[in-house]
RNA sequence: GGGCCUGUAGCUCCAAUGGCAGAGCAGCGGACUUUUAAUCCGAAGUGUGUGGGUUCGAGUCCCACCGGGCCCA
């Protein structure tokens, strides 16, 4: 991609190059005949006419005077009669363009236009022989030139590079993206709904952060000049919220976008967007009738139905979901009896011969959960909650109310990833303490990503912490699996990218 | 970080073993008053990601670099 790049870099590449120059001469005489509008006065999108004028019988004329504008697409030149694809925020409207009622002056001005001109346009409602319903322009205005032309107009733009990088581009040509992007606008939306007919109310928690806590993962680091402090970007909202509910907040959640400085593959840009809610005296149980509540209600509104197909799969996001502990699944998968009182030794050979190499630190819940990721988790298909993750890799969460090792959390796997991940929050502020230091030491024996302890929060716990159910969703990963996209930067409009 | 693949015209894609770099669409000129990726005729044009190397000759082989994709850790 260096050809657009050289002619962003030099402003007068756009006329040596045949493909735009004349493109620039057009603009320039509009310039010199006094400029494009400020403004125009559209009567109608292409949606309001294909609602307004459904079912016409070809050939109608219905007498109806209206305006259009939009993005000039396709002209199909006959003569004295063009037909041209006028494509706007709904979806395409056909231009009727007859030299008999536009004059030939302002036919062959019309003739003038290029692909990708933003054109408005007034006419009488009609459709063609053919059945298609058009407007008969008598009259039309250039709003803005297009001085690049576009992407072809049947195979579009497919380069994945390309698509990402000039966000723009790929809307203009590809219907699929500005579905995918308005999917995402309904799924967020659906998402604060559900959340906020449940009584919950969105906050906003702090993105810039002295120390960033809330999750395991490596921070994006920064400095604030003014106050001479090195700042990292939030890795999690969660120990925010759960202060708002210390303060007698009790419902609340944020949809955030979140920062985590590690690779970019096909599940992970370096900025996502994480759903956290918080609830006063709920349990992870309620906390999973949640979840399948509000994922049922995100597929209904992004598809009409729960029943989807991920990949050629057909998928049902109707509840209830399976519920199994993390034990049970890897005692099945892997076919063995270990549990979290076995032997190290045994359970180390059994995560080494499937391929994974056990870090010194890790005790029995680390490595039944390093043989969960690496037998269980990619077999899920079904929504499926996997329970009672081991107190070892779970540092804010409750411990079980009646089982050792475990705690009271869950993750939903679906089509072989994790969605979300909820839990009764931990809010005994001395247990917390302890977690905080195990997580320490882990921290001390070369595990980065051990989290930190976060003394402000232990000193918001010690003013008591409700009972609280709390969820994090993926929002990223939902929307994904909701428009049947298998790449992260398909359902983000500008995903973290190298400069050209 | 490792492995494999990949970068050719504005867009989508071809180019046997190394042998004059092509097509469709777009663009340009012309015909056509009911098209739907319109059709037909004509002319032209521009391109091998960057830098080296091997060779009489490199899109093709080698090295480095800059991007991108997939798989693995």
């Amino acid at each position: 991609m260096t050809e657009p790049t050289d002619r962003h870099d030099e402003g007068d590449d756009l006329e040596s190059h045949a493909l735009t120059k004349d493109r620039v001469d057009k603009y320039r005489r509009v310039i010199e005949g006094g400029g494009f509008p400020y403004s125009f006065n559209r009567t109608h999108t292409s949606g309001d006419l294909r609602a307004q004028y459904r079912d016409l019988e070809p050939g109608t004329e219905t007498g109806d005077e209206v305006t259009v504008a939009g993005r000039l697409m396709n002209t199909r030149d006959m003569g004295k009669l063009t037909f041209a694809v006028l494509s706007d925020v709904d979806g395409t409207i056909q231009l009727f363009v007859d030299e008999r009622k536009l004059g030939s002056d302002a036919f062959a001005a019309f003739a003038d236009l290029d692909s990708g001109d933003w054109v408005g346009a007034t006419g009488e409602v009609i459709t063609t022989k053919r059945g298609e319903l058009s407007v008969r322009i008598s009259e039309f205005t250039l709003l803005q030139k297009s001085l690049r032309p576009l992407p072809d107009k049947w195979h579009g733009l497919k380069d994945i590079e390309a698509r990402s990088r000039y966000r723009y581009l790929d809307l203009i040509a590809n219907e699929d993206a500005r579905a995918t992007a308005r999917a995402r606008a309904t799924i967020v939306a659906e998402l604060r709904r559900q959340f906020e007919m449940r009584g919950y109310v969105e906050f906003d928690t702090p993105t810039l952060l002295s120390q960033a806590t809330g999750a395991n993962a490596t921070p994006f680091e920064t400095h604030h000049n003014a106050l001479d402090l090195d700042m990292s970007l939030r890795i999690a909202t969660e120990l925010y919220l759960k202060r708002l509910v210390v303060g007698g907040l009790e419902k609340v959640y944020e949809v955030g976008r979140i920062f985590r400085n590690e690779g970019v593959d096909a599940t992970h840009n370096p900025e996502f967007t994480m759903l956290e809610s918080y609830e006063a005296f709920a349990d992870y149980d309620t906390i999973m009738t949640l979840v399948e509540e509000v994922f049922a209600a995100c597929a209904i509104a992004a598809t009409g139905g729960t029943a989807i197909e991920y990949g050629g799969r057909p998928l049902d996001l109707a509840g209830p979901y399976r519920r199994a502990t993390m034990l049970d699944l890897v005692q099945e998968h892997a076919d063995t009896d270990l549990d979290y009182d076995s032997d190290r030794a045994a359970l180390v050979d059994l995560v080494t011969s499937h391929g994974v190499e056990p870090q010194d630190v890790w005790g029995a819940g680390k490595l039944i959960e390093a043989i969960f990721d690496a037998v269980v988790e990619p077999h899920l298909w079904d929504p499926t909650f996997v329970t009672e993750y081991p107190i070892e890799v779970s540092p804010l969460s409750r411990a079980h109310r009646s089982k050792p090792h475990v705690t009271e959390r869950f993750e939903i796997f679906i089509a072989g990833s994790e969605y979300a991940n909820g839990f009764s929050e931990l809010n005994d502020s001395f247990d917390q303490r302890a977690r905080f230091e195990a997580q320490a030491s882990r921290k001390v024996a070369g595990d980065d990503e051990a989290h930190p302890i976060d003394e402000d929060y232990l000193r918001a716990l010690e003013y008591g912490l409700p009972p609280t159910g709390g969820l994090g969703i993926g929002v990223d990963r939902l929307v994904m699996l909701l428009t049947d996209k298998h790449h992260i930067r398909d359902v983000i409009l500008f995903p973290t990218m190298r400069p050209e």
